[in-house]
DNA sequence: TGTACATCAGTGAACGCGCGTTCACTGATGTAC
DNA sequence: TGTACATCAGTGAACGCGCGTTCACTGATGTAC
């Protein structure tokens, strides 16, 4: 059983989790010290106690942002399971959605972060990599079981991740198309035949306000 | 016709092709005025003769990078088609290929920066998009024409940049087989009978010397 | 063709700012008796 | 229970370095006559 984190590891664990979300919001090269330390209510002089380095933050980071989001993710699956969705459905159903294209703070960080993942220090780029890991063997076990399921998982994680980096570089109307279409066609591959084969252009999401 | 570059225009083009390289290597983040000039064979005093910004040099960058790239794929796929090869299947073995996933700083500008991309300046942001939609629709071009094209194009062209992504931030070897797998999946899809359909594993690639 | 001068591309030193890192100090929490 | 002291988390000022930007100057190229 765990002892109730000390006063000091609860302030810890509040700079990963603001780490997290910084380094989904400003890229690996745009997040500070000062500016985590700030928005975790602390100042920055403190920051050497909790970390050896600002490279050490950065992989507690990644992981944490990893776990978390492999968590809601896990979550939102199981719940779909229970309404009579696939597993594979219910999670492109999350990972290409809207919401997900417009929180990039609180989303998957190997679609945030993976261009960044390959130029970063070996600690950093291993503690990334393990979380690209992480998703591929999520993606998998949506799957049935076959012998083609992680070949299959490669494909699917990859268009996945790259649908949403594409869908956020371009504007809100543009990007929320990709994404559907993308989702569609993935949808008509792998999960059978209740979307019509061959993907098909959403109509135009209708002007905000 | 043209008149042949002043001396300055050729400079100007030196140093926009030394960017487009650097960006690619090392992300928008990385790359420094002093080091673009130095290794463009010059000083950085003179850089501001040339540029209103570095960011100025970054968005040159990466439209040059971007043309280049994809003039280089539309040769490829030329050259593939008079062997009898579709326009699509040339365009998938090109770029998920094991020399592209082994060359970034000369390949795909998208697939280097994409999730920097959204994070950037106006101007720079919008020279980033430019290349996406070039891309997305070079991908089209590639595909039959019909009503679905358009979807198709994304659903491929977030495939494929996900897939680079993804495999340079895994080891070499796990790398090429997620870059395999990808390609295998999409031609069985896309490109017809005569690749198995469901995607299957790559042999593991012997080890290098 | 040759000389004098103007223009222009590039040089190198310097400035200012941001940011990662360090450190002496403070105020709060916990322990000994 | 209360007092004295030690430990510890966090503060805030300072340091040093890298980098974008500026600018006075130089050497080369081109033009006028």
């Amino acid at each position: 059983m765990k002892t109730p984190p000390s006063r000091k590891e609860a302030t810890h664990e509040r700079i990963v989790e603001t780490a997290a979300r910084a380094i989904r919001r400003g890229g690996y090269a745009g997040v500070g010290v000062a500016e985590v330390m700030k928005e975790a209510g602390l100042t920055h002089g403190g920051f050497y106690a909790h970390f050896a380095s600002r490279e050490a933050m950065l992989a507690e980071g990644v992981l944490h942002a990893g776990r978390e989001s492999a968590e809601r993710l896990l979550q939102r699956v199981g719940h779909s399971r229970e309404r009579g969705v696939s597993a594979l459905r219910a999670l492109l159903e999350s990972y290409l959605s809207d919401a997900h294209l417009a929180a990039p703070e609180s989303g998957c960080v190997v679609a945030a972060l993976a261009a960044e993942m390959p130029r970063q220090a070996p600690a950093l780029r291993m503690a990334s990599r393990a979380r690209v890991l992480a998703l591929l063997d999520s993606v998998q076990q949506t799957l049935p079981v076959s012998a083609q399921a992680a070949a299959q998982a490669a494909a699917i994680t990859s268009a996945m991740v790259g649908a949403l980096q594409l869908a956020r570089v371009l504007d809100r109307a543009q990007g929320r198309v990709l994404l559907a279409d993308t989702r569609q066609a993935l949808l008509a591959q792998y999960d059978g035949g209740d979307a019509r084969a061959g993907a098909v252009s959403s109509p135009k999401p209708r002007a905000e306000h």
